[in-house]
Parts: structure tokens; C-alpha cells; sequence
DNA sequence: GCGCTTGCATGAATCGTTTCAGTGAGGCAA
DNA sequence: TTGCCTCACTGAAACGATTCATGCAAGCGC
């Protein structure tokens, strides 16, 4: 490959100094008319690409902004993305989108691959439960917000969506129609969602007196279609079916369905079956699948817009914020709604 | 935030020169084990992490490989990506993933931002009908490989499906069931992925001796659920409504069969659907969708490992390949296949 | 004509690494 | 002792942009 042509060699072929050539890229309005186009006409010529590792080299911190999600496989995650991406791009910035797969290894990897890169800030949605990573984060003092998980007020900035409302959306939902007990399907109980999730369902289990017992809980450790498949075939195992099952995700509802549907169990006349946050393969489901939505590219967008203004000129009256973002409940049949015609 | 430590500061405090520290980082082996613990010590102390931009100015390169795909929506991509990432990785490179939303001038902004960054290389599946971003892409000397996209041998590298026999496997399997035309639902034909899963379907109905006129074709802009929804609505105006329908990929079969379920069609027994790409939600569709696999993962991991032949140490003896793998079809009941017991 | 301002252009210094030609010190053979 | 080699380390020169103090010329008012 050919030497890659500088500002240098640009200055040269249109006859000025490489400061000159500098300022009609990024001042254009410094520069006269004639030279600017004598300028423009030489980067045209030679093909000139500016080099953005010299730029943020002097810049020290680079236009980018990281995020790191819990599952790229997850619709959901791809929506807050799209999201962030789209309030980010509008400030100029790149997005670096990254998954950590709900590993704390890997998250720890992905985050010292954004220190070295000096991203401008960090949207994340933490998989590790002990929070070193953060803390690491913290003290290499690269800004960060938490989405999708709400922060202690004050530590940094977070969006999230009020997760112990929408379990209660979800059993409260399920209680309605007249079930008098349920079955909790979740992920890993050290992630937020799946505590938080769950914990709105007993305090509508209490808003109708009823025990604590009558929520079951079935645990996984991921929160995918395939463990929604085992937690399905736990579920068919129990020796008193439950008769309503709450998911902590959609994937985790879809798994459940498929194993179900595969044991001849109807949905919802034999098991009525909640879901989390609505992705857009919940209406297409075998049954579609009730839900609690999450505005999604709302959170996205909000968190973007937060480190723009925590890394932003105005850095300095920056206070953290806590941003919780409300669920809603999109009855479907999997509960037994009549959604058709 | 306090000024950057950078490797002088590392080299003071361990007593050793910048050029001492930098060994330590990158070849360990020149340096004694005592120096090499001071300077690891002084590196800790004072939470040293090396500057990626400098590192690459003076490399000339970034060790990134950037991937744009034509819908991050779907995850069949996200299932290419997956396995693109593994591969780079594996090699000691990050990946940037982008999403070009099947638009020409966000893939040209992406493209130009990758070439500012200097990236290695890039991983593409263009959206460009014209082909002027991919010969942007030449001349500024940028290697990259075509992903689900196939080359003229020699211009570049490419990693395919065989789309043609996709569509043939697809088309024969509804023929099979006793149709004798079938509807096919595609993205533009300026995809070569729509335009050649058609050409497939025409070549199996040939096979039987059945007029082209037997495939009718509705066209929607783009290969989403959203746009699938409003093929199925075209597809229920039709004056004679076909009995077989083929789906350029699985979004638009879920999106088909919403609008069918939603006017009470049956699938099969009305309607046989047969989606493309297998993605895991396909099979948890409110009827599991007979569906075209591909080997998505294995597609991501041949494109990175060809992009890294082209850009690693024998590049010299690098000669452009094409790639073409062998998709599969999976029969489910959306075609009246008996999977359930 | 003198002093001032304004508008443009200059080019050296800087950012934080890597690399490489040198510098010494020490060991070993003749 | 001399010459030669190896080993460990040094420090200056890149890499390619941005920035800023400086210079120069033209325009203006008095």
C-alpha cells in the first residue's frame, strides 16, 4: 500500500502551509476564498483522508462513544442501540456498539479495549454483579452511564425503566384473570431486572393478600430462548402445574411457549403466559405474547444525551442524574385477550 | 480531568527510559525479569493504559476491522457478526459493527468514517445498488470482503450462500407439497439476495415444466417485519390468492403470517409460508416457519478469517477468493410438516 | 506619514507511542 | 591484554494532525 497522503502533502500541492490546509478542513471561515478552494481542490486530487488517530492524538480522547450491551442476540438491546446511535451520530460522535454476553470477563476485556481507545463516555448495562468493572471505570475517570439499570443518586448517571412497576404490571395482570398464584421465570437473580422484576410481582401478590408462596420462581442462567426452553420443561415438570407463568424477558417467554406448545400445553387456556419488554417477535409469537413494554429507543436516546452533556463544554455543571423511565402492559392472547379482529 | 499518565511519566517513576517501558509492553522477552517488575510496578501505580491513537499513528493502521450489515434489526446479522467477531478477536482485533440500514448514503457516511479511522479492513454487505461506495472503497486501498454478497472472481473476496439453490430448495419444497404456483415476497431487486432466490424459484418450477408465470411477485421496500405485514395485506388483496407464498427472509414471513393469522387465514392449510434465513425465532412463530438456513455463523468467521489472510504479514501471496456456502432447509409446520410428538 | 486594526497565512511545538541506531558493561577466547 | 560478542538499556526521530504565537500586508483615520 502506497504511503497515505498527509496534510502535508496537500499543503504542498496546493502551495500553502500545513496550518493553512488544517483550517479549511476544521475553520473553514479563518481561511479566504481563493485558498480554500485552491485547498479543497488539492485534497480532491490526492485523495486526502485526514487520519483521526493524529487528531484525537492531540485531542486527547477520541469522537467515539462506547456501548456495551448484555445480549446482542436480543432484540431489545438492538433498539436501545438504535436509540443511542441516533442522538450520538447527531452530535457528531461514533457509536462502537459491543456485546458482553452477560459475562463479567468479557465486559472487563471490552472495557480496558475502551480506555486504550479513550472513548469520550461509556453507556453500559453491567453484567458484573460485584461491580468491579465500574469501578475500574471510575477510576480511570471515563464517564459512564448505567441503561437499563438504575444508579445509587449521585455515583453517575443512569436510565432505566421502573422495573419493580412492570413486574407488578405483569402479575397484577395475570391476577386479574382470576389466577390465584404464578410462577416466576428469570435469569441470573445477581442482575437487577430479574430482582427488581420479581419483586413487583410479590407486592401485587400482597395487594391482593395473598402469601409470598404463591410466587414459584424458576431460575436459569441466561436469559435466552434456549433457557426459556429448559425453564419450559422445569415448568411441565413441577408437580402442581402453575396455571400463570411471568417470564423476566421475551426470549425466556418464547422458550417457555415453544416448550409447551411441543407438550400439547395451550397457551392460554391451560398456562396464561407472561413477557418482558415487547420486542417485535412477541406479536408474532405461536400465541402472541402479552407483554411489558419498555420505550427502548427512548432509553437509548436518553443515555446518549446524558454523556453528551456529561462530556459535553458545559462538563462542569454537570450533576448526575436519575432518569426512570415508565413500563406498559400490551395484553395479548398468551393471556387470554382477545386481540384479534 | 488530571492530565493523561503516558509512558514518560511510567519511565520516571521507574527510573528507566521511555523506550525500557515500551519493551516491557510489547516485548517482554528484551527486558531483565528486575526491570521488568519495577517498570510493571510503576505502571500500576500510577494506572498507566496505553493510547491506542498513538500506538496507530505511528502503526499507520488501527487493529480494527469495522462490519456493516445491511439490517442490525435482524438477527440473522447479528448471528454473522457473532461469528466475525469470534474470529477477529481470536486474532487480536476489535471489531466495529455498524448497521447501514439498506441505505446507500448511510453506508458511504460509515465508509468514510472507517477510512478516517483507518481501519484494517471491512466486512460488507453493500447496499449500494450502484456499486459507487465499494469503488470508493477501492481506490482509497482498503481491503474488504463481501459477506452474504458474492464477487466476480478476482476483485475482491466474497462469502456467499448460494442463494440460487436456496430459492430452489425453498420453491421445490412448496411444489413438492402439491402447489402448483407460489407468490414470492421480496426486499428490492437490487439485492442480489432477492434477485437470486427468485432465480432459484423460477429454475424449480422449470424443473417441473411450469410456466413462469406461475411465480407472482410482490415487492416491498424493505425486508422487515413492518414491510412483511404489508406484503401479507397486498397478498390478501389479490384477486386470485396464492395457496403457496415464499419469503426473501424470515422478517417478512413473520410479518406475512401476522397479517394472515390477523384475517383469519390458515397457515398451512390456507396458506404454505417458507421463510429464509432460519433465524431462531423462526421456529417460535405462531406457526413455526419452514425456513432456508444458512450457516450464518460460519459465513462471519470465513469473512474475517479471509480478511485477515488479506491483511496479515502474507499478504503478498494473497489471492482474492469466493466463497460459497450451502444453505438447508428446515421443514416445519408452516408448510404442513408434522413436527410436534 | 504614522500608528492601529484587521485579515490571512505561516511553521514550530505538541500529543504518546514505537522503533532503531547507539552506548556500555560484562563475559569469553586467543 | 585485546578483540569480539551478547545483553540490557538509552534517547532521539518519526507518525500526522492541531494550535498558537508570530509575521506580513493592506486599509483606515488623523
Amino acid at each position: 500500500m502506497a504511503r497515505m497522503v498527509g496534510i502535508k502533502d496537500v499543503a504542498r500541492q496546493a502551495g500553502v502551509s500545513v496550518g493553512t490546509v488544517s483550517n479549511v478542513i476544521n475553520r473553514p471561515d479563518l481561511v479566504s476564498e481563493q485558498t480554500r478552494t485552491r485547498v479543497q481542490a488539492a485534497i480532491d486530487l490526492l485523495g486526502f483522508v485526514r487520519s483521526e488517530s493524529a487528531r484525537q492524538l492531540r485531542a486527547g480522547r477520541s469522537r467515539i462513544v462506547a456501548m456495551l450491551v448484555l445480549d446482542m442476540a436480543n432484540p431489545f438491546f438492538v433498539q436501545v442501540a438504535r436509540g443511542a446511535e441516533r442522538e450520538a451520530r447527531a452530535a457528531g460522535l461514533g457509536v462502537m456498539l459491543c456485546n458482553s454476553a452477560q459475562d463479567a470477563a468479557e465486559e472487563a476485556e471490552y472495557l480496558s479495549l475502551f480506555a486504550e481507545q479513550r472513548v469520550r463516555g461509556v453507556l453500559v448495562t453491567p453484567a458484573d454483579p460485584t461491580g468491579a468493572n465500574l469501578a475500574a471505570l471510575r477510576r480511570r475517570e471515563i464517564p459512564f452511564v448505567l441503561v437499563d439499570r438504575s444508579a445509587p443518586v449521585g455515583e453517575c448517571c443512569s436510565v432505566s425503566v421502573d422495573d419493580v412497576a412492570g413486574g407488578y404490571l405483569a402479575a397484577d395482570h395475570l391476577l386479574d384473570k382470576g389466577h390465584v398464584g404464578l410462577t416466576y421465570v428469570s435469569g441470573p437473580m445477581h442482575l437487577a431486572q430479574c430482582r427488581d422484576r420479581r419483586t413487583g410481582a410479590l407486592v401485587a401478590l400482597k395487594d391482593r393478600s395473598l402469601p409470598e408462596d404463591a410466587l414459584t420462581h424458576i431460575e436459569v442462567p441466561r436469559l435466552d430462548v434456549d433457557a426459556g426452553r429448559d425453564a419450559g420443561a422445569r415448568l411441565l415438570a413441577l408437580s402442581r402445574r402453575p396455571t400463570a407463568v411471568f417470564c423476566a424477558n421475551d426470549l425466556l417467554a418464547l422458550g417457555v411457549l415453544q416448550a409447551l406448545y411441543a407438550a400439547d400445553v395451550a397457551v392460554p387456556d391451560d398456562v396464561a403466559l407472561v413477557g418482558y419488554d415487547d420486542i417485535e417477535f412477541a406479536a408474532a409469537a405461536a400465541v402472541p405474547l402479552t407483554s411489558v413494554r419498555q420505550p427502548a429507543v427512548q432509553m437509548g436516546r436518553t443515555a446518549a444525551s446524558l454523556l453528551l452533556e456529561e462530556t459535553g463544554d458545559d462538563a462542569d455543571t454537570h450533576t448526575h442524574q436519575r432518569v426512570v423511565l415508565q413500563p406498559e402492559l400490551i395484553a395479548r392472547e398468551s393471556t387470554g385477550h382477545a386481540s384479534r379482529r
